[in-house]
DNA sequence: CCGGAGACCTGATAGC
DNA sequence: TGCTATCAGGTCTCCG
């Protein structure tokens, strides 16, 4: 469910969090991502630990405490980090719980594609989710001549390229469609033959569908909501996702739906080009 | 290096 | 109504 938008919604109505202090830890016992188990003795020893910022980078979110460490947070497809008060009823699937001086953090992911994990400050880099992570979608960093640098020696085709974690952290499948309708490139355009306006259309194309997303509280079909209950509202102003046999915005022409790399894959036949 | 398929899980929905 | 098949925003691994 979550890209880039949709975790860094989380990550802004987290805050009422910030500051907060952890008073007890419970979890389900139950494997999440990889039957990783979330480390319940690490999290344990962050009780009396204080929440002092919210980071993220890519689509992991880092609580960090006042105790040397912070909690890693993926939410998978299905994932939900919300604030509670202590009283409300939990729903199922929950797996993870902080106690904090007000209210409760809640972890709670019907798939189990999710990630919970500590990490010792300083050693953010080692930890093998973000050791792989490239630059955050949003960085200023990430212009055309960026893409275009790292497009180069790929075979891969563009839909994979912005796939890619390694090369763009953040961008998942839903944006991944928008931004090359955006950029007016096919998804299926080889990597390596990427010339430098078009790097440019895609780098600005990224950042534009992300940011337009994140003005509009991330894309909810049934499961995302923010840290406060909140849904998305950016299904609304999708251009091509999810759009199979409707209109191309801008040139009427039907969008289409393909498979790549598995994934579903969509775009206008006719403004975009190789 | 790359793509494809399958794995991990559960729930929603469509079709019969 | 109830069964079955298909699909889902993410990652990871194996295979050719």
């Amino acid at each position: 469910m979550p890209e880039l938008p949709e975790v860094e919604t989380v990550r802004r109505t987290l805050a009422p969090a910030v500051g907060g202090r952890i008073a007890s830890v419970w979890t389900s016992g139950m494997g999440l991502h990889m039957a990783r188990r979330p480390p319940r003795a690490k999290l344990q020893k962050l009780v009396g630990a204080r929440i002092t910022t919210v980071r993220r980078h890519g689509k992991y979110l880092l609580l960090d405490t006042d105790h040397a460490a912070s909690i890693l947070v993926h939410l998978g497809m299905t994932g939900r980090l919300r604030i509670h008060g202590a009283a409300d009823p939990r729903a199922p699937h929950t797996h993870v719980v902080l106690g904090l001086d007000r209210g409760e953090l809640r972890f709670v992911d019907a798939r189990r594609f999710g990630q919970v994990d500590v990490v010792a400050h300083g050693k953010e880099r080692a930890h093998p989710a973000l050791a792989v992570l490239g630059p955050d979608a949003l960085d200023e960093a990430l212009d055309g001549a960026a893409v275009l640098a790292a497009a180069r020696d790929k075979r891969t085709t563009l839909k994979a390229f912005v796939l890619d974690q390694s090369v763009i952290a953040g961008v998942g499948n839903i944006y991944a469609s928008e931004a090359l309708w955006r950029a007016k490139l096919l998804p299926t355009t080889r990597t390596h033959t990427l010339t430098a306006p078009a790097a440019r259309r895609l780098a600005g194309a990224i950042r534009e569908v992300l940011e337009r997303a994140l003005t509009n509280g991330g894309t909810t079909f049934s499961d995302f909501v923010a840290a406060d209950g909140k849904a998305g509202e950016n299904a609304e102003y999708l251009w091509v996702y999810d759009r199979a046999g409707q209109p191309c915005k801008r040139c009427r022409t039907p969008i289409e739906r393909t498979v790549l790399q598995g994934r579903a894959t969509y775009y206008c036949p006719t403004c975009q080009i190789p």
